[in-house]
DNA sequence: AGCACGCCGACT
DNA sequence: GTCGGCGTGCTC
């Protein structure tokens, strides 16, 4: 009688291991039944680990009796399709990162330990036919419940558990209590409306002869793969076309995946398609519990949910019946992670697209030069939404110098005249500066002794508001020195400029107006930002001031004066990156102002007004710019004329990455034959943080599948390297920040 | 990444 | 004499 030979499980593991491990296969199990991605338990090391089934196959390299047996199957069916799990594959395989950790980022948190699958979707909330009829001052005896029934009564529809924690923290009572009045009611969540037509709640809005043929262009390619870059500037009616699209991808029946850099800046897009649209929308990011993200995963894995709005990982949920995805902001670089698993949401998002014969749209008012380029080469099609839709007009932008000028904490005499003649017609001034912190230097006045950060190749910052030093980069805190540590009698002077300092400017400068800072040291309580936003719309508040928060996505009518204090600071900057982050920063907030029908100006400080970037863009252009910028890395045979990837090194000291870097020539001079040039190492730009010391070496070559064929064999081989197991090292492939 | 094994310093 | 420092090696 033939024996049978004993079944192997190839499966990946969430460890930093280049290859795959093989298990015996459980017995008494039918394994037709059992296809690749199902989650596993396996003996490993000391304990148990939950694993992904990549093969199942009669050979293994290992003896039979080497090998452990699966302690436990954990799905009945794989919660990947056979394409979500190729495109997994694709993707470690591009990034060069291993297979186990890719596909564990594709899963939440809780899945990812092998828990079992929870679906029950959270409560949500709506008003009762009494309570959207009652003036909530009828609880005014009640405050608590008056702000929970006020905040009902200017919402849309519903508000769920995750909604009303965002809000506030302490709401459950008073929702109770308001249910108990009759004025609430909780209501269970209905995924799908009971009529399939009931897709739309609110009627589309009319739309311009552009915003339609981009309808159009994108309806009809629906059912097959195309990449649309959608270039609207601020106010152009994006999220219009947005609406209609997904409306009919619903109408087929189809889900819809919608990506933006950051959901807890943008809670204005998520009420928009509650508005709309009356199916429930799940949401997937960071601020949400575990529980929650897991609910909203698996509801579009079953295909119980047909929308999900999410951040950058919210791109591998499995969706049931793809019907299209929305990347909007694509030139944000948070699409980008930036640690562990290096992947941009963006490239996998197009590959995605592709392989599931869908279309993807690329939305931004400042495009990448990389999608430009792709335009250009009609791999992406353009559809273009030059005007602001409804009366508003296009803000008026200019340099302003200030090269001897007269200026106060960064404020020219020039500008604050300009404030006050905004401020007089009681409208709005919104200041922008990228630095957080009182100032960026603490130095000393008789000796010149400066605050360092211990650990950090950097200054500490002075925060002034709880009175500390704070490193930015690792977060190391120390308290706010008095007396200078070197020559104990100097007096310690703050040098250049942070929020704080031009907050407490402005207190002095304008007394009898209110301003509000804007920055993650002023917003960190939960509910503060929205706050800030409600006292802003509402008129409370006349100057705005903060840093890169201001620039993504928030609607302020009222601002007809936007300023960025301190444009100089983005021209000069090793990372070729930089002048084309620095243009879409500066559209991005002059996209703030004259929203409305008040025309907006954007003043730009600069000591630099002859500098060709600011001249190209303020005179004719970001696609001017653009054009200039793609035709200068041409030049240099920079991206995306060329492809990267940089290979990242710390460690304690500095000689084990020397050592590392000696091995590693030897295996480069191996595998390369001389077709991809290396550049480096090289001291990293912060030469040390966190108190590692830093070093990078750059791979860059014209042909990608060069690029990409010396690292398919360099990779491997470091990670057997005897010198790299002494050291922290890391592949970025496609880099976007070269520190 | 974890986790254990393993060989050299200051403590009951 | 031991507890524990983190260098090194392994995980099917």
């Amino acid at each position: 009688m033939m024996t049978t030979p004993p079944m192997i499980f190839k499966v990946a593991l969430p460890v930093p291991l280049y290859r795959l491990f093989d298990y015996l296969a459980p017995e008494g199990v039918n394994l037709d039944m059992i296809k690749p991605g199902v989650r596993l338990e396996v003996p490993f090391g000391k304990g148990k680990k939950t694993a992904f089934l990549i093969e199942i196959s009669t050979h293994s390299d290992l003896s039979i009796d080497k090998l452990k047996p699966v302690l436990r199957i954990l799905d009945d069916k794989s919660l990947l399709s056979a394409k979500e799990l190729r495109l997994l594959q694709w993707a470690s395989h591009y990034y060069h990162h291993p297979l186990g950790e890719v596909i564990s980022t594709a899963f939440p948190t809780a899945l990812r330990q092998g828990k079992a699958l929870a679906v029950k979707a959270e409560k949500r909330y709506t008003l009762t036919e009494l309570g959207q009829t009652t003036d909530s001052n009828t609880l005014k005896r009640s405050p608590k419940q008056q702000s929970v029934f006020d905040k009902f009564q200017s919402s849309a529809h519903y508000l769920s558990d995750t909604d009303l924690s965002a809000w506030n923290n302490n709401w459950r009572t008073a929702v109770n209590e308001l249910i108990t009045k009759g004025l609430i009611k909780a209501e269970l969540t209905e995924t799908k409306p009971s009529n399939p037509k009931a897709i739309i709640r609110n009627t589309p809005l009319t739309c311009n002869p552009q915003q339609q043929q981009a309808i159009d262009r994108v309806y009809n390619s629906l059912g097959q793969f195309g990449v649309f870059l959608l270039e609207g500037v601020t106010g152009s009616g994006k999220t219009e076309v947005y609406l209609q699209i997904i409306q009919a991808v619903l109408e087929r029946g189809q889900q819809v995946l919608i990506l933006v850099p950051e959901i807890t800046l943008t809670p204005q897009l998520e009420e928009r398609f509650k508005q709309r649209f009356a199916v429930s929308i799940a949401l997937s990011h960071s601020k949400l519990t575990d529980k929650q993200r897991q609910i909203s995963w698996l509801q579009m894995q079953q295909g119980a949910c047909s929308i999900m709005l999410g951040t950058r990982s919210a791109l591998f949920t499995p969706l049931k019946k793809p019907g299209l995805i929305i990347l909007d902001e694509e030139h944000d670089t948070s699409f980008k992670q930036q640690e562990g698993f290096r992947f941009s949401a963006r490239d996998i998002a197009v590959v995605r697209a592709k392989l599931l014969h869908i279309p993807v749209i690329l939305g931004s008012a400042t495009p990448s030069l990389e999608s430009l380029y792709n335009v250009e080469k009609q791999r992406y099609q353009l559809l273009h939404l030059p005007e602001r839709a409804g009366s508003a007009i296009a803000p008026h932008v200019y340099l302003m110098d200030i090269r001897n000028k007269r200026i106060q904490d960064g404020l020219s005499e020039a500008l604050v005249t300009e404030m006050h003649k905004t401020l007089a017609k009681k409208e709005q001034v919104l200041l922008f500066l990228n630095r957080r912190g009182f100032a960026p230097t603490l130095i000393c006045h008789s000796c010149g002794w400066v605050a360092r950060c211990q650990r950090c190749d950097a200054n500490m910052v002075i925060h002034y508001d709880d009175a500390q030093l704070k490193c930015h980069h690792c977060g190391q805190e120390h308290t706010l020195l008095r007396q200078c540590p070197a020559c104990k009698t100097g007096e310690l002077t703050p040098l250049g400029l942070g929020t704080e300092r031009v907050e407490k400017t402005l207190a002095n400068l304008f007394k009898d107006k209110i301003s509000v800072r804007l920055d993650r040291d002023s917003t960190q309580r939960k509910g503060t930002l929205e706050n800030y936003l409600n006292q802003i719309n509402s008129g409370q508040v006349d100057i705005i001031l903060g840093t890169q928060m201001l620039a993504k996505g928030h609607h302020f009518p009222n601002v007809t004066l936007v300023a960025i204090l301190d444009v100089d600071s983005g021209l000069f900057s090793i990372d070729f990156h930089a002048a084309e982050k620095l243009a879409q920063m500066i559209v991005q907030v002059s996209g703030r102002a004259g929203r409305a029908e008040k025309p907006g100006q954007v003043i730009l400080q600069t000591r630099q007004p002859e500098h060709p970037l600011l001249v190209t863009l303020i005179k004719q252009g970001y696609r001017q710019f653009a054009a200039t910028a793609l035709q200068e890395r041409k030049t240099a045979a920079l991206p995306p004329f060329s492809y990267q990837a940089l290979l990242r090194v710390q460690a304690v000291d500095t000689d084990k990455p020397q050592q590392f870097f000696e091995a590693l020539t030897g295996l480069i001079a191996k595998h390369n034959h001389g077709l991809t040039q290396i550049l480096g190492p090289v001291s990293a730009p912060m030469a040390k943080r966190a108190g590692l010391y830093r070093f990078q070496l750059l791979f860059q070559n014209p042909k990608r599948q060069e690029l990409h064929a010396l690292l398919d064999t360099l990779i491997p081989a470091i990670s057997l390297l005897k010198q790299a197991k002494k050291i922290r090292w890391s592949l970025d492939v496609d880099p976007v920040d070269l520190y």
